[in-house]
DNA sequence: TCAACTATACTGTATATACAACCTTATACA
DNA sequence: TGTATAAGGTTGTATATACAGTATAGTTGA
């Protein structure tokens, strides 16, 4: 039942745990190498991995002769706050209505199985949707889904709840990785946004993952004119974030 | 004179020395850690740590029972931390160039007084630069400055260091806004960019602030096929971040 | 009182060794 | 010919040990 976790992994699941918890709050000294060997019994090595590597992905500080502490998150995760386009279009108080093009169970090419990170090719769920502001469509949603993580996807009714909605309730994603582009759209997609030739689309790639594995895939193409990403957030003083 | 370097640093050099240079290609093969232990003379953990440091930082993949192989890096642009572009292009191994289109003092125009939160225009600096990777125009920068957070704008040598660079250096930044849309480029930008006509642009637009007052005001013009926004970023698994 | 020294704790790096899991290739066998 | 098996190379993890560098607290001595 339990999948074994190598030993540096499973303390590095205990320091985030009293972080994540509020037990170890920002700035407090987290146990030193040596105390993680002998409260764990392990060699010095392994608790050094698991600080180090904490430490480079910028939960802890290290302190040459001092000690380890928790840093302060900066407040990166607001940047991309995804939130599901039917609250958006609410929020500005219009009409948000979605039509699914696709939805299907396919198996995945060679390429969406490395965006998966798969070895081998594997079903997936396929969703296309076009979403609608006042009629208008402001997006293409063109989704796959890892069937394991949320094998009741495909019967959902994605009229009244959204694709990215479903999931956030079902699946507790832990790790989000976006890229932006600019691109053409081809016939086809200025069809389905009603757009004119030569009017640039906006691509938002979203992959997340719950627990190491890639949950869902997602293009999002946005007509230039409709629409434009947008963040703010504050940045703690201390750290560099940018 | 020679700053001393740990180990496995001088071997995370060399390898991404020859991924730079185009010695080793992507999708080709790098010594194992046994084949590292014999040319540099150094124990396995040691080359162990300088290839899965360098996996984990997306440069290479390893394969169990097969051996690590260099992987594709896309030119990307990173979303969350905004390093300055001449260092991206530096990570990747290639040459950093610029232009300075335009350098001068203006009175903010009325938009622009708004966006800097002023009630009444005032001056500003102002500096129109194209960045070019290895001689390709990959950013138009243009840049507004308040003259009020770094007097000495106006008088860098914007070849050395980037004004992104100057000003992070110079002037503490606490508040961050981005907003990001596609859009077509004028003929003007066309031409700085060397790109086709109908070939779309990614526009990111950034204010920053320091203590509550707005330092700069930045729009970034990038050239849909050479440059994507990315990030990627691990999300407390208490908080939803999405 | 103040300065220098010392002991101690902590991180950073490096080595040698060991075992497990995985993959490929060669070999032996039916 | 096809199928098991064995061998060897590869990564992944874990341990025990060692030494260097840094910061802090305590002690000593002038």
């Amino acid at each position: 039942m339990n999948i074994m976790q190598p030993l540096y992994a499973q303390v590095k699941d205990h320091i985030m745990g009293n972080i994540n918890s509020g037990a170890w709050a920002p700035g407090s000294r987290v146990p030193s190498e040596n105390e993680l060997v002998e409260s764990f019994g392990i060699s010095r090595m392994t608790a050094n991995r698991a600080l180090r590597e904490l430490a480079d992905d910028g939960y802890l500080a290290r302190v040459p002769g001092v000690g380890t502490f928790v840093k302060e998150q900066a407040a990166r995760a607001s940047l991309l706050e995804l939130r599901n386009i039917a609250e958006e279009i609410k929020a500005r108080g219009h009409r948000h209505t979605s039509h699914t093009i696709t939805r299907e169970k396919i198996t995945a090419s060679q390429t969406l199985s490395e965006e998966f990170e798969w070895k081998a090719p594997r079903p997936v769920f396929h969703v296309i949707i076009v979403h609608e502001e006042n009629n208008v469509p402001v997006q293409i949603e063109y989704r796959w889904v890892n069937p394991d993580m949320a094998p009741d996807f495909l019967i959902q009714n994605f009229n009244r709840q959204t694709p990215t909605a479903y999931l956030l309730n079902n699946v507790p994603v832990d790790e989000l990785e976006h890229s932006v582009q600019a691109l053409m759209p081809n016939p086809g997609q200025q069809r389905l946004l009603r757009i004119a030739a030569h009017e640039p689309c906006l691509a938002l790639h979203r992959r997340s993952w719950s627990k190491g594995e890639v949950v869902t895939v997602a293009t999002l193409l946005y007509p230039a004119n409709r629409y434009s990403l947008h963040s703010r957030y504050k940045t703690n003083a201390s750290g560099k974030p940018l």
